[in-house]
DNA sequence: AAGCCTGAGTTCAAAATATGGACTCATTGG
DNA sequence: CCAATGAGTCCATATTTTGAACTCAGGCTT
């Protein structure tokens, strides 16, 4: 797009709320837990036993997640059976399935080896679903037609011809 | 949903593109590099600069970006000036674009602090976009109208009745 | 009643990574 | 010739992760 050189991101990290999202939940063992609680895994030592992951760092990510409000720690009781702990997911957790199901699409297309296990479907007409980018009526919209705005303001600007004058 | 106990996700971590997009890029730094580079960082420095990623790890995770196709590691000279290095996006990394953008919208969600910065607005009509799940004609679908399907079946199976009596 | 099992953790030493700072090296502008 | 810049590397210290063993409570078995 721009050829001129783009040395800084338009929007801090420290106020953006993509690279808060990756604070809380960006990384490797937080990522796996919440894929396999996205499945209905909500229990300490199925996680344990799903992802391998070590005791001690499953019992940090899991206080950490209860901590931000993206699962719920909660006593539940099957009949006969003593009261368990389990860690389902809030709805903050749950709308976390877009972003997630995007990323399965974009492993699908460029990391997959055979076929994908997982999809998604319509239960109204069972069409096959996509993740799309589309406008205010619900139109989808080409790749081409998509512009990023940041504070009202098109980017990256169009490069003004004195940019080259000015050095840097 | 399914109120028996769910003990495995149906799909395994190894056998997952999910898990394995995670396994890619699911970490804080390769996280906020990719985000800088979104926005069309490209250059060692201001990546370094602008995350204050000790350089040796920034170092490091170039590599890992470029060596799994995510990132293109390319000499380009400005007139007058001496070769340097930048590292722009493959067609792979834009294509994080929508997981990213998904994302965003989370964290404007649930995360913000005051009114988000970034957006996207399609440049045909001026419309702000947003990412939505849509069916082969692109119809956007609500989301209780939305089933998880894992090889051809719908995930989780209802309960079977005998669930109860067959325990675990 | 004694022992066993399970779920949900905690503890701890050893190994792997990350951090911050200084250092390198090549090229170019003054 | 000197200083600056971009793109790294190197290294000692600090922090995290790992893996394994241990704890603790309640219920189940014999």
């Amino acid at each position: 797009m721009a050829d001129f050189v783009i040395r800084r991101s338009p929007v801090k990290p420290c106020d953006c709320n993509l690279a808060r999202s990756f604070e809380l939940i960006g990384d490797r063992w937080m990522l796996l837990i919440l894929r396999s609680a996205m499945y209905g895994v909500r229990r300490f030592d199925d996680f344990q036993a799903e992802l391998d992951v070590p005791r001690s760092v499953l019992s940090a990510r899991l206080a950490a997640l209860v901590d931000s409000g993206i699962m719920e720690r909660r006593e539940y009781r099957e009949e006969g059976q003593r009261a368990r702990i389990e860690y389902p997911l809030t709805k903050m957790g749950n709308q976390l399935g877009l972003p997630f199901f995007a990323m399965t699409e974009w492993g699908d297309r460029w990391l997959a080896e055979g076929e994908p296990h997982f999809g998604l479907r319509s239960r109204a007409n069972g069409q096959k679903l996509r993740v799309a980018l589309v406008d205010e009526r619900g139109r989808p919209v080409k790749p081409q037609d998509v512009q990023f705005v940041v504070d009202d303001k098109v980017w990256p600007p169009e490069e003004p011809d004195k940019a080259r004058r000015k050095s840097r």
